[in-house]
DNA sequence: AAGATTAATGTTATAATATAACATTATGAT
DNA sequence: ATCATAATGTTATATTATAACATTAATCTT
């Protein structure tokens, strides 16, 4: 329902434009139209299937679309909740298995330490991220971290061990929460972000 | 029980010497004589918990053995049924309060993508640490990760966030792992490791 | 278009991990 | 010895995740 419709929305620049380019997502702390976000995650969503040949089912694109409602990183039962209020039935195996394939198509991460999704910025083939939790406002920030990554192969191989995969998850304080409470800051930065 | 009346067995390299010391935990991943590591682990927990004025009990000493029984991180659960065995009741909690404990210390981590929880081979003050997990073996290996903690708290910063701790948790294959099934590998390699 | 095949979802049950809340016991300090 | 605090016991329950099998939907073949 959501994922089409709104490509006429988006903004294009004409510098790094060579096909219909989709906007990039905005850091998860500065104000933003959130709305934004939601509509080019479920764009560039629906175009990595559609190439890798997969289907965006309905389960699928709402709880992406779900992840996508803020910057924070939800609970597979908070979104079974959400569902729960669209009318589908959805028991536990439903979300599990629309975030099993999100995460398998690299559109949204597991947060290790909270238990918790987020969609991925910048999706396009499976890779770890590297992620800013802030302790104070919830949200995170996926960072592409390549030099962090590139150092963990380094040193994990002067160990003698062959990486495949690595977790990153820095907690801390993001931007605006180390400016002690303003409390304008989290409230009305982001439009529409639930 | 365990923790004292084995100083006799410590090995001590005169030319490092300068206080009585603890032998160095080796590598996961290295064959020796396992009930060193135990040993020194819980010789290490003595000292440092006598200087930071806490009590380490006879179930938070058990738990930190049975957390070193191996170079795999153990489940709460796993650890709940090893202090069944020992006539100990144990429900949850206590495992899960002697764990805060053991990681307020420093002297265990939890591996958040395991759900388990790992000896620390250098205690000593609270610290994240950076960990090499064998996806064949299941062995963890801390590393001490100084140059990556740097990196990372470097690119937090530029990214404007404040970094006040990090979990780094990489999986692949462990120097024995890698080279196929010689299978005599991980089954003789450590004395007493279950 | 009908039937076969595969993919996705529904459904029920349960596993695995973790914490809340309050009662009891042990320890250390005065 | 009494008090205060810390640690543990106990019961219950919350939270997160998966197993196993039934059903439905989509795609492919002919």
């Amino acid at each position: 329902m959501s994922a089409q419709a709104i490509n006429s929305s988006t903004h294009v620049n004409p510098m790094t434009e060579h096909t219909p380019a989709i906007a990039p997502i905005p850091s998860a702390y500065s104000p933003h139209n959130h709305q934004h976000c939601v509509t080019s995650a479920l764009q560039r969503a629906s175009k990595i299937c559609k190439t890798q040949g997969v289907r965006l089912t309905a389960t699928r694109e709402r709880v992406l679309e779900l992840v996508w409602q803020s910057h924070r990183a939800l609970g597979a039962y908070d979104l079974m909740a959400e569902l729960a209020k669209d009318g589908r039935n959805s028991a536990p195996p439903t979300v599990y298995r629309a975030l099993e394939f999100l995460q398998k198509m690299g559109l949204v991460h597991r947060i290790a330490s909270l238990n918790a999704f987020i969609g991925c910025p910048h999706p396009g083939e499976q890779h770890s991220g590297c992620f800013l939790i802030c302790q104070q406002c919830q949200r995170v920030q996926e960072m592409k971290g390549h030099n962090i990554q590139r150092l963990i192969e380094q040193e994990s191989n002067a160990s003698g061990f062959s990486m495949t995969s690595s977790i990153i998850e820095v907690a801390g304080l993001c931007p605006n929460c180390q400016t002690p409470s303003d409390d304008k800051q989290g409230q009305e930065q982001e439009q529409k972000e639930r």
